[in-house]
DNA sequence: ACGATGATGAAC
DNA sequence: TTCATCATCGTA
C-alpha cells in the first residue's frame, strides 16, 4: 500500500524530513501517464539562521511559499534556466523547504523539472493526487548504511558555517561505492 | 573552464 | 532603473 505523504509528514524538523524521503516515491501525473521516481538526493534549507536558505533574509514575494504550510511545492529559477523543486516542511511562519535534487536514474535537480516538465505553474501548490504531483511512502527503507551525508552543492557564498553542514542527502546503493 | 540566460533583491 | 548574483548544465 502507497500513502501519499501529508502534513503530518512535512511538518517536523527538517534534516529529518529530508533524510526519511529517500527511497519515498515522486510521482507526477499528466493525463493518462504516470511517472514514479524513487527520491535519491535531496537537501535541506532550515529556518532564518540558514545562511545558504533564500528565507535567510526574511520574507519576499520569491520566498513567501516557503514561510506557508508544509507539504506545499516551492519552484523557482535559477540561472534563468532551470526550475527547482523544493517541498515546504515546518510549521507555518518557519522558513524551510528541501531541494529534491535527484530522482530514479535523473541526477540533478534542473535535469530533473527538465525531464519531468515541472515549472513554476506548480509553484505554491500543495502536493496532492489532484494536483498530479505528489510524494508515497511505498513502505520502503534506506538502510542508514546506504545514506550519505554532506554539504551542499552551489553554497560557498553562505560562509563556512552553513556551507559545510551536512544538509546533502544522497541514497547510495551498496551495490556502487 | 566557461558561457547561456533571466528572475530576483538591493542599491542608487 | 541598473547591477551583481545566483540551491545549474552542456559543451569544450
Amino acid at each position: 500500500m502507497s500513502k501519499v505523504l501529508a502534513k503530518n509528514f512535512y511538518d517536523r524538523k527538517t534534516p529529518i524530513v529530508a533524510e526519511e524521503l529517500l527511497g519515498k516515491n515522486l510521482v507526477w501525473r499528466i493525463g493518462e501517464k504516470i511517472t514514479i521516481l524513487p527520491i535519491t538526493e535531496v537537501e535541506a534549507y532550515d529556518g532564518f539562521e540558514d545562511k545558504a536558505s533564500h528565507a535567510h533574509k526574511g520574507l519576499t514575494e520569491r520566498n513567501k511559499v516557503m514561510f506557508g504550510d508544509a507539504g506545499y511545492w516551492y519552484v523557482y529559477l535559477v540561472y534563468g534556466m532551470y526550475c527547482m523543486l523544493n517541498i515546504v516542511t515546518g510549521n507555518k511562519g518557519y522558513p524551510a523547504a528541501i531541494l529534491i535534487r535527484g530522482a530514479g536514474d535523473i541526477t540533478g535537480p534542473g535535469r530533473l523539472t527538465k525531464a519531468l516538465r515541472i515549472g513554476k505553474t506548480l509553484n505554491g501548490k500543495k502536493a496532492s493526487r489532484a494536483l498530479g504531483l505528489w510524494i508515497e511512502d511505498a513502505g520502503v527503507v534506506v538502510p542508514k548504511k546506504e545514506i550519505k551525508k554532506s554539504p551542499r552543492i552551489g553554497v560557498a557564498y553562505a560562509g563556512p558555517i552553513w556551507a559545510q553542514k551536512k544538509y546533502r542527502f544522497v541514497w547510495r546503493c551498496a551495490s556502487d561505492t
